[in-house]
Formats: C-alpha cells, sequence, structure tokens
DNA sequence: CCTGGGGGTAGGG
DNA sequence: CCCTACCCCCAGG
C-alpha cells in the first residue's frame, strides 16, 4: 500500500553484480553483509539480489526470441515455468533436435555468465573453463552432451551480440559502453589497462541490448583495476589447472 | 533463518 | 495489447 515501484539504481546493480563475482549468485545475504556492498544495498534486502539477479539473468535471453517460442500450444507464454530447480535437462533427449525449453536457455546463460563474470579474463574464457566452472557450480547433473550444448548456447550467445569470440574462447562483449557511466573519481592512474577500446565499435544497438552488458563492461574494468590483481592470477592459475585436468593430467600441487 | 520459485501488478513500448 | 521490472508470498532446506 505504501511502497511504489523503486527501480534500481546503476551503484545498486554494480553492487550486486561485483558481489555475484565475488561471492557468487546465491550467497544473497553474504553480499549484504559484505561492507563493500552493503552502503549500496542498504535499502535492499537479500530477496530483492534474488529477484533482481533473476530479472537480470532472464533479460540476458528472452525477448528477441519471443514469438518463436510459443510455437508450442502446450506452453502458455514464456516466462518462467517448471522448474526442475538446478537440474539441467535430462540426459540425451531422445529428440536431438530443438528442445528449446526457454527456462533451460535462461539456465544455461545465468550460468554462462556468472562463469564469465567470475574468472573475468581479459584474453576470454576457454569452453573448457567455462564447463569446469559451470561443472563446480552445480553438484548433480553432468550430462554428457553438456559440452557441446554449451558450445552451442555460446555460439548462440555470439550471434545475439551478448558475447564475443576471442582468441583463447568467449567473454562478455563490450560495445556501445563506458561513456555511460564514466566513474568521476577515475582518477587513480591513467592506466585504464581494459582492452574494451580496441573492440569494433559497431553498432548493435538494439532495443534489448541495452546497457546491461555495457554496465557490466564498466563494472568489469572498475572492479579489475579496482581490487586485486591476485585474484585475477589466481584464477587464471584455477583455470590452467582445470584444463589440465580436462585433459587427464595429473596435477600436482606445491 | 535463508533461499528458490510462483505469482501479481504497475508502467512503458 | 504485450512485455518488462519490482515486489510480495509461500514452501523447503
Amino acid at each position: 500500500m505504501g511502497n511504489q515501484k523503486q527501480k534500481w539504481t546503476p551503484e545498486e546493480e554494480d553492487a550486486l553484480l561485483a558481489g555475484v563475482a565475488k561471492h557468487g549468485a546465491g550467497k544473497w545475504k553474504n553480499i549484504l553483509k559484505d561492507p563493500e556492498f552493503s552502503p549500496s544495498l542498504i535499502l535492499r534486502s537479500n530477496i530483492d539480489l534474488k529477484d533482481k539477479w533473476r530479472n537480470l539473468s532472464s533479460s540476458i535471453t528472452s525477448a528477441q526470441v519471443t514469438q518463436e517460442k510459443m510455437k508450442n500450444p502446450m506452453i502458455k507464454k514464456s516466462v518462467r515455468y517448471a522448474a526442475p530447480s538446478l537440474s539441467l535437462p535430462s540426459r540425451t533427449p531422445p529428440d536431438a533436435t530443438v528442445m528449446d525449453d526457454t527456462k533451460t536457455q535462461e539456465r544455461y546463460n545465468t550460468l554462462i555468465f556468472e562463469a564469465l563474470l567470475t574468472m573475468k579474463d581479459p584474453n576470454g574464457s576457454d569452453v573448457g573453463a567455462i564447463h569446469n566452472f559451470i561443472q563446480q557450480r552445480i553438484e548433480e547433473p553432468v550430462p554428457h552432451n553438456f559440452k557441446r550444448l554449451l558450445a552451442g548456447r555460446l555460439r548462440s550467445l555470439v550471434s545475439l551480440g551478448k558475447l564475443e569470440k576471442t582468441e583463447n574462447g568467449f567473454k562478455i562483449k563490450n560495445v556501445t559502453l563506458l561513456e555511460i557511466k564514466t566513474p568521476s573519481g577515475l582518477a587513480t592512474s591513467s592506466e585504464t589497462e581494459d582492452d574494451a577500446v580496441h573492440i569494433t565499435a559497431y553498432t548493435v544497438a538494439d532495443a534489448e541490448n541495452k546497457s546491461f552488458l555495457a554496465a557490466e563492461a564498466v563494472k568489469e574494468a572498475e572492479r579489475v583495476s579496482k581490487i586485486a590483481e591476485e585474484t585475477e592470477s589466481m584464477l587464471l592459475l584455477v583455470k590452467e589447472i582445470n584444463e589440465q585436468c580436462l585433459r587427464g593430467e595429473v596435477v600436482h600441487l606445491a
């Protein structure tokens, strides 16, 4: 009765994204408790964080294909429906064709973005690293065709302009960008070590592309320069180890 | 207690 | 009109 809609500010989204990258999605209370983010999120509850993240994740996919997914008369609209929690689709679906479950796609994309957000590799993360991250992120499901599905989703996201292909793998696309926010206090140093500039800034300015990804690029750059490089190198190390493990090599830790 | 999921609704194309 | 962004409620862990 008393509450009107309070739109999320970029600062709040920034804090949420950074919090997810730091603590992981699902640790809403932890993010809220973190002194790094609490000032920005003082007005928000952990439930708010969860809802916002859900909306954010949905908006990554959604739209665009809107009418395509209404092909099935059985499925009402789009939105979210039937949810096997965090379980991935059943193993080896009989029809290898397009089993386009919107819900499933959104889950994949959410996990992919979460992976890329966490191990923010400026050179891009390869499929193996992403696969391994997701595999660790969720416990149970390990579909055999998952790598294939993952590769498919990555290709799809690239063609949608959400991701871009790099030499080493994939990264979140940054276009249309950085000037929107322009952190006013960026006086720290002149480095701006991010490679954002070299990307061809061809205007993908689709409606649904909005500034979500751009904001993410900003947030990524901010975090990288603001916080640690130790984390970066550690993540790289972990990534290497992961790749080695994927090749079946035996890894010894010092 | 905290989290995930369902669902309602206002507001903007 | 439909779609998106927020918010509230409820069940399970």
